[in-house]
DNA sequence: AAAAATTAATCAATCGTTTGATTAATTCAA
DNA sequence: TTGAATTAATCAAACGATTGATTAATTTTT
């Protein structure tokens, strides 16, 4: 096994539980099984090893959604394969992206910010250009774009952020994760079905 | 100026802006013009700070939105009431309603926590219970009521949480915040519609 | 044997908290 | 109405513990 990767790995665990600060190098050279001098070995510092972790995760998900944007099917059609991706790429990483929410909501402007906010922007507007697509076709009826976007990502995020409550909202068993195949494709037809009765136009059949 | 005011007061914006562990007693004091050792005599420490200024004001909006579900209007007009309340508050005081999300993220199961969701669930099953009396009446659809209550939460949330990303989506110029009057009438006209979409039976007149 | 990986020991800095002393205000007794 | 006793508020200084990081020595790999 590389411990390279093992480290990287339970990173990711203990900063999504505990935070970054609350996350001492003790406790990663613990988890992980190794010395604690290792990390400066391996990343310099805690902060780039937390840098590292980010920008090896943060990425992947971009390249594909620009999949779909280019793929010639509906702007319909393209905003479902959207959320499915999405709902299925948070769902199943969820610690890396509460690690990502929490760092953005602390309004500090570092770098690491910077670039995080600059992908997640990007994604943005690639919905917000399907939807745009949508509305110049005329399939789809003029809404708050940007919110409508705000929607989605919100309504994702809600639901890993807040996994106690929504467990206890929704009545799950304890041992079932929020991130279940369940929950999933619920969330995923939520949002399927919201959007859709959200953008169709008021005179439009069903 | 009563000094503790002024401590629970600067607390609320450094644990927003920074943090629990990342905001430090000596932090505290100084942006309260105070001695380290008052924030001990006042609360005892600062975890209990910390429940103090969270526990004060957790509580004040879920009296209003029962307020809110007791009147007797429809359904519809219910739930446009609760966005406007709940848009408002949370926006006017977004430092503390960061630092509740960020603390439920941990996940870490502590009195805090509980305290929190069960603040939430309980604000969460006021507005299920009114989407419910609109099912009942046949004037909303069928839909996932808890996810659409995680929606109402979600957009909320993602707004404040993401402001640096909110902002250049939405290309407002950096004077301007995200709680601004004009982008919170829009987050509650966005929100009445999506949800007014999002709720009216199919085949019924827009 | 040289290089890379790993270790225990240690560093200065900072953490949350406590201490003992001092001041200012209030209460009580004469 | 003084003067003594008590309380509350505040302070600088220091506490032990922990933090992230580094050192120098040792082991492992090549």
């Amino acid at each position: 096994m590389d411990k390279k990767e093992r480290i990287l790995e339970v990173a990711e665990e203990l900063f999504a539980e505990h935070g970054f600060e609350g996350t001492s190098t003790r406790m990663l050279a613990a988890k992980a099984g190794i010395n604690v001098a290792m990390l400066s070995y391996y990343f310099g510092s805690k902060e780039k090893l937390f840098e590292t972790m980010v920008d090896q995760r943060v990425n992947k998900t971009r390249e594909k959604l620009q999949l779909i944007a280019e793929t010639p099917i509906s702007p319909a059609e393209k905003l479902n394969n959207v959320i499915d991706l999405y709902v299925e790429k948070i769902l199943t990483n969820n610690c890396i992206h509460r690690i990502i929410h929490r760092e953005i909501s602390l309004h500090q402007r570092s770098e690491m910010t910077n670039v995080i906010t600059d992908i997640l922007l990007l994604n943005a507007q690639e919905i917000i250009r399907i939807i745009h697509e949508g509305q110049e076709k005329k399939i789809f009826r003029e809404v708050d774009v940007e919110m409508t976007v705000g929607t989605i990502f919100g309504t994702i995020s809600q639901l890993i952020n807040s996994a106690a409550l929504c467990s206890k909202l929704m009545n799950l068993d304890p041992t079932e994760s929020v991130s279940s195949v369940k929950i999933q494709t619920r969330l995923q037809n939520h949002l399927k079905d919201l959007l859709h009765a959200h953008l169709t136009p008021k005179n439009a059949s069903a």
